[in-house]
DNA sequence: GTGTTATATACATATATAGTTATATAAGGA
DNA sequence: TCCTTATATAACTATATATGTATATAACAC
């Protein structure tokens, strides 16, 4: 794996290596959400998951579409949740 | 998932999304190296190889074991290798 | 002990990320 | 139009991470 393949992986692993992203996707899991509903799931203020949501976005985790005054977000890259299941499975087996 | 074990899986993977530390664990997936291989296989600095070492090893991803003056590193937690595996078939299909 | 090799740590600085508060924008209803 | 709801952004502070240089430590040979 040569250096720039690396940046990109790291990359992929850092747009979800935070807890509120990680609750966001695996809410997403279900299928699409709005932003106000998660907000509520979630339990922090509507900044920080608009913020949350918007990084994963740029990164192309996530996409979202409008529908009237809420948005829909979804998950754009089903890869995640693979990934995300595999370090659920690790952290299963990690009593550290 | 709960906030708390949200948090423990973003530290696993910030403990590997950095383009040198994944490069360290794919070397490390054929065996135990000690770190002066691992500088010339990288083409980095010693001190940024040791560094990123004992990073991987305070979060419990690594194990290393002293023999004379060498310091042979290997990978402590398999998961890491599955997580990752996961990753590469991700980005795989991702062209972003 | 000294010298050499191998590795780790300290320190400084730059950059990135996180979290808070306040404000802006977008869309729809009265 | 104004008001309300829903979401996004800006500005700021705090903290974390990254990187380079220099130095310290550990183990061994002599």
């Amino acid at each position: 794996m040569d250096y720039e393949i690396a940046q990109h992986v790291a990359e992929v692993l850092k747009a979800v290596a935070h807890p509120v992203r990680l609750q966001i996707i695996e809410l997403l899991e279900q299928g699409e959400m709005c932003v106000g509903d998660l907000v509520k799931r979630l339990g922090v203020p509507q900044a920080v998951a608009s913020q949350q949501l918007g990084l994963m976005k740029d990164k192309q985790v996530l996409q979202c579409r409008r529908a009237g005054t809420k948005v829909f977000y979804s998950i754009k890259n089903s890869n995640v949740i693979k990934l995300l299941h595999c370090v659920y499975h690790h952290c299963e087996q990690d009593s550290s």
